[in-house]
DNA sequence: GCAAAAGTTTAGCATAGACTAAACCTTATG
DNA sequence: CATAAGGTTTAGTCTATGCTAAACTTTTGC
């Protein structure tokens, strides 16, 4: 096959996807926003209350949470509460008000309530801003049918 | 505190995300779904082509494959190009078609098509078959502009 | 105020997905 | 047609995210 080498050239690099890294980006917001909202719900956000609500053991809780501490997003004392840190509140706002819109656009769009829960927790971490502000507009010409 | 225990039974058990073995099919879709492009655009997928394109090293491609292999998506000679088992075109064209509808979406909603390209990759694995029924919907309402 | 229950941490293990480096086949070209 | 270039595989390492089991601390309730 004589033409591998110029098809391969045609390829040359790219950043398509990022896919690795994000991964552990997505589940850091995650746990930052049930922080967020345990805090918010209760005064405290607790390791077996968060192993609960994600359906993991308490021991990968624990261990997840050491990280979010050494990457300066909560702290916490052995056995005590977990609070979030400036950054972190900072993390968890942004994706609650991204959760949120894209909800409510999923919600507008026609799609069940329970539907809009499960699919914007999922959608919420790949949407740019580009398209929450197209979301946005949106729900400005569809109000809330 | 005296409330902590009532509370706690509140929050009993909840099947509210998946996250951890979701990241893994999302990966798989992923390569599939490459897979089948390459094989369409070129007639052959290779590794180091799907390397580039995910912008990971050729290892790791190979360790994935094989895996991929394993689960009888893939299949490969050492050496030769990979192709999809049944299964993996199933899985394949399932990713596309949805890919493709996201992505029209998007558009539809007025985003530019580069950021439509880049967030339909992502949000792609979390629709679920009610949303995409509403994005049809309202592509059908709204032409594309 | 002590013992049992509940919650938290530590230790050890497994798997996935990433890497580099080195060994190994194929292909292309002089 | 031999060899250099290029693609593929293997080996070994690292980090993240899971798990169970066991140790330890706090809280609750008698």
């Amino acid at each position: 096959m004589k033409t591998r080498k110029i098809q391969s050239a045609k390829l040359r690099s790219a950043p398509f996807r990022r896919t690795r890294a994000d991964h552990q980006v997505e589940l850091t917001e995650d746990y930052v926003e049930l922080i967020a909202e345990l805090i918010d719900e209760r005064g405290e956000a607790r390791g077996t209350d968060i192993a609960m609500r994600l359906g993991v053991a308490n021991a990968t809780v624990a261990k997840t949470l050491k990280r979010l501490s050494d990457h300066g997003l909560v702290t916490q004392e052995p056995y005590r509460a977990i609070f979030l840190t400036g950054d972190g509140w900072k993390m968890a706002e942004d994706g609650r008000r991204k959760h949120q819109l894209v909800k409510n656009f999923l919600l507008a769009l026609g799609v069940s309530a329970e539907t809009a829960r499960i699919d914007s927790e999922g959608i919420e971490h790949h949407v740019s801003v580009e398209t929450l502000k197209a979301m946005a507009r949106f729900m400005v010409r569809n109000p809330n049918k």
